[in-house]
DNA sequence: CTGGGGATCGAG
DNA sequence: TCGATCCCCAGG
Protein backbone atom coordinates (compact mmCIF):
# COMPACT_ATOMS: atom_id res chain seq x y z
CA UNK A 1 0.00 0.00 0.00
CA UNK A 2 2.87 2.33 0.78
CA UNK A 3 3.94 2.31 -2.86
CA UNK A 4 0.47 2.86 -4.28
CA UNK A 5 -0.21 5.71 -6.70
CA UNK A 6 -3.03 6.58 -9.07
CA UNK A 7 -0.46 6.65 -11.91
CA UNK A 8 0.02 2.94 -11.37
CA UNK A 9 -3.62 2.24 -12.21
CA UNK A 10 -3.09 3.68 -15.68
CA UNK A 11 -0.73 0.81 -16.41
CA UNK A 12 -1.79 -2.66 -17.51
CA UNK A 13 -0.20 -6.07 -17.02
CA UNK A 14 1.29 -6.80 -20.50
CA UNK A 15 -0.76 -9.26 -22.52
CA UNK A 16 2.12 -11.65 -23.12
CA UNK A 17 2.54 -12.17 -19.38
CA UNK A 18 -0.76 -14.07 -19.24
CA UNK A 19 0.54 -16.95 -21.32
CA UNK A 20 3.15 -18.19 -18.86
CA UNK A 21 2.74 -21.00 -16.38
CA UNK A 22 -0.53 -20.47 -14.43
CA UNK A 23 1.13 -20.90 -11.03
CA UNK A 24 3.91 -18.46 -11.86
CA UNK A 25 1.37 -15.91 -13.07
CA UNK A 26 -0.77 -16.36 -9.97
CA UNK A 27 2.06 -16.06 -7.47
CA UNK A 28 4.37 -13.58 -9.17
CA UNK A 29 2.11 -11.38 -11.29
CA UNK A 30 -1.36 -11.49 -9.80
CA UNK A 31 -0.71 -11.46 -6.06
CA UNK A 32 -0.38 -7.78 -5.16
CA UNK A 33 -1.66 -6.61 -8.55
CA UNK A 34 -4.58 -4.16 -8.69
CA UNK A 35 -8.00 -5.16 -9.94
CA UNK A 36 -9.81 -2.06 -11.20
CA UNK A 37 -13.22 -1.27 -12.59
CA UNK A 38 -14.69 1.89 -13.98
CA UNK A 39 -18.44 1.66 -14.10
CA UNK A 40 -20.58 4.66 -14.97
CA UNK A 41 -17.48 6.81 -14.54
CA UNK A 42 -16.77 5.55 -11.01
CA UNK A 43 -13.33 4.07 -10.39
CA UNK A 44 -12.96 1.28 -7.84
CA UNK A 45 -9.78 -0.71 -7.23
CA UNK A 46 -8.32 -3.22 -4.82
CA UNK A 47 -5.03 -5.02 -4.32
CA UNK A 48 -5.26 -8.77 -4.87
CA UNK A 49 -4.49 -10.55 -1.60
CA UNK A 50 -5.85 -14.06 -2.17
CA UNK A 51 -6.45 -16.29 -5.20
CA UNK A 52 -6.81 -19.87 -6.39
CA UNK A 53 -5.49 -21.66 -9.48
CA UNK A 54 -7.71 -23.95 -11.60
CA UNK A 55 -6.37 -26.18 -14.38
CA UNK A 56 -8.85 -27.38 -17.00
CA UNK A 57 -6.96 -30.42 -18.28
CA UNK A 58 -6.47 -32.39 -15.06
CA UNK A 59 -8.04 -30.56 -12.12
CA UNK A 60 -11.36 -32.05 -11.00
CA UNK A 61 -12.27 -28.81 -9.22
CA UNK A 62 -12.23 -26.86 -12.48
CA UNK A 63 -15.47 -26.13 -14.36
CA UNK A 64 -13.69 -27.05 -17.57
CA UNK A 65 -12.36 -30.45 -16.42
CA UNK A 66 -11.48 -32.51 -18.43
CA UNK A 67 -11.08 -29.87 -21.12
CA UNK A 68 -14.87 -29.76 -21.31
CA UNK A 69 -16.07 -27.05 -23.66
CA UNK A 70 -19.56 -25.78 -22.86
CA UNK A 71 -21.30 -22.47 -23.24
CA UNK A 72 -20.24 -21.52 -19.73
CA UNK A 73 -16.61 -22.68 -19.92
CA UNK A 74 -15.92 -21.28 -23.37
CA UNK A 75 -14.21 -18.14 -22.11
CA UNK A 76 -11.73 -20.20 -20.12
CA UNK A 77 -10.42 -21.64 -23.40
CA UNK A 78 -9.58 -18.22 -24.75
CA UNK A 79 -6.15 -16.69 -24.79
CA UNK A 80 -5.00 -15.50 -21.35
CA UNK A 81 -5.73 -11.93 -20.35
CA UNK A 82 -9.52 -11.82 -20.33
CA UNK A 83 -12.07 -12.18 -17.53
CA UNK A 84 -14.04 -15.35 -16.80
CA UNK A 85 -17.01 -14.25 -14.71
CA UNK A 86 -19.76 -16.66 -13.73
CA UNK A 87 -22.95 -16.54 -11.69
CA UNK A 88 -23.47 -18.91 -8.74
CA UNK A 89 -25.89 -19.67 -5.95
CA UNK A 90 -28.61 -17.60 -7.49
CA UNK A 91 -27.13 -14.29 -6.41
CA UNK A 92 -23.36 -14.06 -6.58
CA UNK A 93 -20.76 -13.54 -9.26
CA UNK A 94 -17.18 -14.76 -9.25
CA UNK A 95 -14.28 -13.21 -11.10
CA UNK A 96 -11.43 -15.20 -12.64
CA UNK A 97 -8.42 -14.24 -14.74
CA UNK A 98 -8.07 -16.47 -17.79
CA UNK A 99 -4.44 -17.56 -18.20
CA UNK A 100 -2.39 -19.67 -20.61
CA UNK A 101 -2.51 -19.90 -24.41
CA UNK A 102 -5.72 -20.22 -26.42
CA UNK A 103 -7.20 -23.71 -26.14
CA UNK A 104 -5.90 -24.26 -22.61
CA UNK A 105 -8.69 -23.86 -20.02
CA UNK A 106 -6.81 -22.46 -17.03
CA UNK A 107 -8.00 -19.68 -14.75
CA UNK A 108 -7.17 -17.91 -11.50
CA UNK A 109 -10.10 -17.22 -9.17
CA UNK A 110 -9.67 -13.95 -7.28
CA UNK A 111 -10.88 -14.53 -3.72
CA UNK A 112 -10.00 -11.34 -1.85
CA UNK A 113 -8.81 -7.77 -2.28
CA UNK A 114 -7.58 -4.99 -0.08
CA UNK A 115 -9.81 -1.99 -0.94
CA UNK A 116 -7.76 0.92 -2.29
CA UNK A 117 -9.82 3.29 -4.44
CA UNK A 118 -13.53 4.06 -4.47
CA UNK A 119 -14.20 2.86 -0.96
CA UNK A 120 -17.30 5.03 -0.62
CA UNK A 121 -18.81 3.41 -3.69
CA UNK A 122 -17.91 -0.05 -2.43
CA UNK A 123 -19.63 0.66 0.88
CA UNK A 124 -22.72 1.75 -0.97
CA UNK A 125 -22.77 -1.34 -3.19
CA UNK A 126 -22.08 -3.67 -0.29
CA UNK A 127 -24.43 -1.96 2.19
CA UNK A 128 -21.81 -1.96 4.91
CA UNK A 129 -19.23 0.47 6.24
CA UNK A 130 -16.83 -2.18 7.51
CA UNK A 131 -13.65 -2.16 5.40
CA UNK A 132 -12.81 -5.77 6.19
CA UNK A 133 -16.18 -6.85 4.87
CA UNK A 134 -16.09 -5.11 1.48
CA UNK A 135 -13.92 -7.38 -0.64
CA UNK A 136 -12.91 -10.39 1.48
CA UNK A 137 -14.64 -13.09 -0.55
CA UNK A 138 -15.13 -13.89 -4.24
CA UNK A 139 -18.80 -12.88 -4.20
CA UNK A 140 -18.20 -9.79 -2.08
CA UNK A 141 -15.47 -8.34 -4.25
CA UNK A 142 -17.58 -8.66 -7.39
CA UNK A 143 -20.37 -6.80 -5.65
CA UNK A 144 -17.97 -4.10 -4.42
CA UNK A 145 -16.43 -3.53 -7.86
CA UNK A 146 -19.73 -3.93 -9.71
CA UNK A 147 -18.59 -7.02 -11.63
CA UNK A 148 -21.28 -9.27 -13.13
CA UNK A 149 -21.21 -12.26 -15.45
CA UNK A 150 -23.62 -10.57 -17.78
CA UNK A 151 -21.57 -7.41 -18.24
CA UNK A 152 -18.02 -8.66 -17.81
CA UNK A 153 -17.58 -12.29 -18.87
CA UNK A 154 -14.90 -12.33 -21.59
CA UNK A 155 -13.84 -8.70 -21.12
CA UNK A 156 -10.25 -7.86 -22.10
CA UNK A 157 -8.28 -7.08 -18.94
CA UNK A 158 -6.04 -4.56 -20.64
CA UNK A 159 -8.99 -2.30 -21.51
CA UNK A 160 -10.71 0.53 -19.65
CA UNK A 161 -13.78 -1.14 -18.15
CA UNK A 162 -12.29 -3.86 -15.99
CA UNK A 163 -8.51 -4.25 -15.87
CA UNK A 164 -5.40 -5.35 -14.01
CA UNK A 165 -2.52 -3.06 -13.09
CA UNK A 166 0.84 -4.63 -12.24
CA UNK A 167 2.13 -5.26 -8.73
CA UNK A 168 5.13 -3.23 -7.70
CA UNK A 169 6.83 -5.64 -5.37
CA UNK A 170 7.04 -9.33 -4.58
CA UNK A 171 5.01 -10.52 -1.65
CA UNK A 172 5.61 -13.44 0.66
CA UNK A 173 2.66 -15.78 0.53
CA UNK A 174 1.19 -18.95 2.02
CA UNK A 175 -0.03 -21.91 -0.03
CA UNK A 176 -3.05 -23.84 1.30
CA UNK A 177 -5.92 -26.01 -0.03
CA UNK A 178 -8.71 -24.35 -1.99
CA UNK A 179 -12.15 -23.57 -0.63
CA UNK A 180 -15.44 -25.31 -1.35
CA UNK A 181 -14.33 -28.16 -3.59
CA UNK A 182 -14.92 -31.27 -1.48
CA UNK A 183 -16.03 -33.14 -4.57
CA UNK A 184 -12.68 -32.81 -6.32
CA UNK A 185 -11.19 -36.06 -4.95
CA UNK A 186 -7.39 -36.16 -5.19
CA UNK A 187 -7.37 -32.50 -6.21
CA UNK A 188 -9.26 -31.21 -3.21
CA UNK A 189 -6.20 -30.96 -0.99
CA UNK A 190 -3.78 -29.48 -3.52
CA UNK A 191 -2.32 -26.29 -2.03
CA UNK A 192 -3.38 -24.14 -4.96
CA UNK A 193 -4.81 -21.29 -2.91
CA UNK A 194 -2.31 -18.51 -2.29
CA UNK A 195 -2.57 -15.50 -0.02
CA UNK A 196 -0.25 -12.68 1.00
CA UNK A 197 1.30 -13.10 4.44
CA UNK A 198 0.40 -10.65 7.18
CA UNK A 199 -2.48 -9.05 5.31
CA UNK A 200 -5.84 -8.93 7.08
CA UNK A 201 -7.95 -8.77 3.90
CA UNK A 202 -8.40 -12.51 3.48
CA UNK A 203 -11.61 -14.50 2.98
CA UNK A 204 -13.14 -16.67 5.69
CA UNK A 205 -11.90 -14.86 8.81
C1' DC B 1 -25.77 -23.19 11.95
C1' DT B 2 -29.44 -22.48 8.08
C1' DG B 3 -31.65 -21.31 3.78
C1' DG B 4 -32.03 -18.32 -0.30
C1' DG B 5 -31.64 -18.07 -5.08
C1' DG B 6 -30.95 -19.10 -10.40
C1' DA B 7 -28.00 -21.23 -13.93
C1' DT B 8 -25.98 -25.39 -15.37
C1' DC B 9 -25.61 -29.93 -17.36
C1' DG B 10 -26.15 -34.79 -17.43
C1' DA B 11 -29.52 -38.30 -16.74
C1' DG B 12 -33.68 -40.16 -18.40
C1' DT C 1 -37.56 -31.92 -19.81
C1' DC C 2 -36.12 -32.18 -14.69
C1' DG C 3 -33.64 -31.55 -10.49
C1' DA C 4 -29.33 -32.10 -7.75
C1' DT C 5 -25.77 -29.42 -7.33
C1' DC C 6 -22.93 -25.40 -7.17
C1' DC C 7 -15.30 -22.15 -6.38
C1' DC C 8 -21.18 -18.05 -1.33
C1' DC C 9 -23.11 -14.87 2.00
C1' DA C 10 -26.12 -12.70 5.63
C1' DG C 11 -28.43 -13.42 9.51
C1' DG C 12 -29.61 -15.73 13.86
Amino acid sequence: MADFSFELLKRRIPKQHYCRDPFKIAKEELLGAYLCSKIDGVLTAGKITELEVYIGSCDKACHAYPNKLTKRTATMFRQGGCAYVFFVYGMYNQFNVVVGPEGQADAVLIRALEPVVGIKEMQKRRQTEVLENLTTGPGKLCQALGITAKAHDGVDLSGNLLWLSPNIQKYEFNAVPRVGIDYAQEYKDKPWRFYIKNNSFISRR
